[in-house]
DNA sequence: TTGTACGCGTTATCAT
DNA sequence: ATGATAACGCGTACAA
């Protein structure tokens, strides 16, 4: 028989201790004009009687509620659930509260409009421009992956082409020249940002960019990873490139085994490598060298740069994430050198 | 440069449609008393304005926020995950609109006790007894695989025993006599309940349980199935037992890779069964027969009893959630009986 | 040092 | 059919 869940407000508080509501608002706020002999009491009344303070009158008295709101699509897969340990880790850490809530990013976004929170992060690749610069008239807005330039609306990236960058310089340090590179969905904005690298890396290394060598899958699957591999190495009696490079780590695997079924052996015929350090790339032989982002650092910056956002502390639009190479056995030395 | 988010209030529609408050909040929230001309005009005004009801304002008056908060100890794996969407389906298609608030279950759960949300879904197994009777003062409570008698909270469970015995049924009815268990960690609640299904399944089909066919890893790890039953099958020179039923996935595929190295095949000379239905049931050879939970269809039942609950139709306070079996190739038939 | 009074935005009661 | 006003719980300027 669920009670009437009885609600302690600073009015009973103040009946208690025979004082005002003001005297143990003050007194609860450790507010310097009430005296330490009454703050105490109140203090005691306050414990005694099991008084939280309601939310929502605080919130609408403030027109703060102290707490951030994330938008996830999903909570499938690493990536997501250490971003938010990440958040949290920051979050918990801080004098000042602030509450973590998550939900799925929905077509209103309704907790944004009615103001339950005062920042929100949209984790959401889904959530139209258009809508996120109508909700940045709400609060102040954190996205990722989204580049809008528009007041209060906090951009943040992973630093795709610099990483892919990176793989290439280490692909040509451990003596590969002939480098390939799958491509994956066209349609992605990420594919296309780490292409950039890829040929960015060649160019600073003076290694001329072959079109020759470059294989489009079209999507990120190890499937169309292995079939578009096979189907090059059908034609072929030896293998057109002594390094390759992956858009992803899915797309990679699949090359790894079309290599396979070819007879090639990685790392001694030629290396290779992706990008997002899946868990899988621990189970393949040899296993996988990758590009791995940080999401727990990630999350942890987030916040911060929520905290600064909403302690006025303007802070810059546009936040970078690095990355790191995890260096695995498929880029462990090149004997064969043609 | 943030801006300052203004904010549109009834008061903005009174005075830019010439009417009083009252009769904005009346006319948006569809009241008969007010004409049907002037219900247009108020509409229109709100969707020029842009007006959205202040959350905070609204539940302090209605003292009801109409959001549901689910506390999980983190969002890793597939099953929260899982539970959540099953949540928020249900809560998605209902008229009266509640939003799904997901956090960190921390050690005072604030967002209860400042009555940020209506109701709570506590996920997170640390929580203790103590405080979530304590949080029952405040709202009502669902639990999961607690089993707290109390008002206004809510019980929800696997039935881990039912589903242990319809396994041990299983393979009983394919042929076992000798079906051999291997314990989790012992500290563990469900291990014991699985142990107890087990056992309940042997008398119910007239077997002699016998504790010489028990092999207890004392863990719910790969590794230690494996290790138990490596130990086990040196010393002997045939298996002991012609069936295995394992705590866990986990320890079934350790098993399974002992019995493997040891050169006995399965399912030829021994089945063997696993709980849980993790992904990598499906990558072993043979595939893994488990125990399933269909966690979406648990978010859609909590989904459903939070409702019935807020709507105080006094539901039932606990909830058990069914099994299934998924039958795969290791209890596929036994061809050696001896 | 403490109490009175008002406002936050909304809803609900009571007049008009 | 509409408007003035009180109330939800809290915070704070101002008065005492």
């Amino acid at each position: 028989m669920g009670g009437d869940y009885a609600m302690i407000t600073i009015k009973d508080i103040a009946k208690y201790c025979g004082v005002s509501v003001s005297t143990v608002s003050y007194a609860l706020s450790n507010n310097s004009t009430i005296s330490e002999k009454t703050k105490q009491r109140v203090r005691e009344a306050a414990k005694a009687l099991n008084y939280v303070p309601n939310s929502n009158a605080r919130s609408l008295k403030q027109k703060s509620t102290h707490k951030i709101g994330v938008f996830v699509p999903g909570f499938q897969g690493p990536i997501h659930p250490t971003i938010l340990a990440g958040i949290a880790h920051i979050l918990r850490n801080i004098d000042e509260k602030y509450n973590m809530i998550v939900t799925f990013a929905d077509e209103d976004m309704s907790l944004i409009k009615q103001r339950s929170i005062d920042l929100a992060i949209i984790m959401d690749a889904k959530t139209s421009k258009d809508l996120i610069v109508e909700l940045s008239d709400y609060m102040p807005i954190i996205t990722f992956d989204q580049d809008i330039e528009h007041a209060s609306i906090y951009n943040t990236f992973v630093d795709n082409t610099k990483a892919m960058m990176n793989l290439t310089n280490l692909m040509i340090k451990k003596g590969c020249r002939r480098i390939g590179y799958v491509l994956g969905s066209s349609s992605s904005y990420h594919n296309e940002l780490r292409f950039t690298g890829y040929k960015e890396g060649l160019k600073e290394n003076g290694i001329p960019f072959n079109n020759d060598l470059v294989y489009n899958a079209d999507a990120f699957t190890e499937f169309k990873g292995q079939e578009t591999i096979s189907i090059l190495l059908e034609n072929l009696d030896e293998l057109p490139f002594d390094g390759l490079i992956c858009a992803n780590d899915e797309l990679a695997i699949g090359a790894l085994q079309a290599l396979k079924e070819h007879n090639y052996q990685v790392p001694k015929d030629c290396l290779i490598a992706g990008f997002d350090d899946i868990e899988k790339t621990l189970y393949v032989h040899p296993n996988l060298t990758t590009v791995k982002v940080d999401w727990f650092s990630y999350g942890k910056q987030i916040a911060e740069l929520a905290l600064e956002i909403l302690n006025k502390k303007n802070p810059n639009q546009s936040l970078t994430i690095h990355t790191t190479i995890i260096e695995r056995e498929s880029t462990s030395n090149l004997t064969t050198s043609k």
